[in-house]
DNA sequence: CAATAGATCATCT
DNA sequence: GATGATCTATTGC
């Protein structure tokens, strides 16, 4: 059961305190969530928990930088970067202020404003391909580094809960797309959902 | 279907 | 100067 594209606008906004815990709690609570800006909306399907300086994987684990500053900062944030030279990635910041953590923001079901995300993704060729990883989401959203920083709690830009939605399984494995720390169990997806980002046979082997 | 190359640049060493 | 929390197109089987 799918929530009427109005009805977005009326559900709760999550507070700060949704996201003052361990990324690796967050993380899981974001699946089944739906991530606002402006008349775009789509359900969170797919996540995965950065963490602090243990995660050699993490941003945040070489302390902080210019970059990083904002994983150190006050959670219900976002962090926005640029990967490999041409796409952004969309974080938000958990755990309380001082401590880093983030939880990544891989794929979502598109909900709503889905005549504006296929004109901001011509190559995308079915609904399921618009927003199914990391790149493809922040381009159909409209989510670029102009948001790095910004305060998700309030404003055009939101993560909202609704009460009607259905319960689902939630599967865990290992993270994505990463070199150090791969076995870990941070990757976070709705079992069987069909907008989940695919993985490629190889990496799908590796673990 | 699977593997690979190329695009492209901010960030940190 | 090397390295990516990626995606798409193209090649090869």
């Amino acid at each position: 059961m799918k929530p009427a594209p109005g009805a977005i606008k009326e559900m709760e906004i999550l507070g700060e305190s949704f996201y003052s815990r361990p990324a690796a709690e967050v993380a899981p609570d974001l699946l089944g969530k739906f991530l606002v800006h402006g008349p775009a909306a789509g359900q969170i399907v797919e996540t995965e928990a950065y963490l602090g300086l243990d995660d050699l994987a993490a941003h945040a684990c070489r302390g902080v930088t210019p970059r990083t500053r904002v994983l150190f900062g006050r959670p219900g944030r976002a962090y926005v970067y640029l990967v490999y030279g041409m796409y952004e990635c969309l974080n938000l910041v958990a755990e309380p202020e001082g401590t880093p953590g983030c939880v990544l923001i891989r794929a979502l079901e598109p909900i709503s404003g889905i005549d504006e995300m296929r004109r901001r993704r011509p190559g995308a060729k079915s609904l399921e391909d618009l927003a199914a990883g990391p790149g493809k989401l922040t381009l159909a959203m409209g989510i670029t580094r102009r948001h790095n920083g910004r305060d998700l709690t309030k404003g055009a830009l939101t993560v909202r809960q609704w009460e009607s939605g259905e319960s689902f399984e939630i599967e865990i494995t290992p993270r994505i797309g990463i070199r150090l720390c791969r076995e870990l169990p941070l990757r976070f997806c709705v079992a069987g959902n069909r907008f989940v980002s695919r993985r490629s046979l190889a990496e799908r082997a590796r673990t």
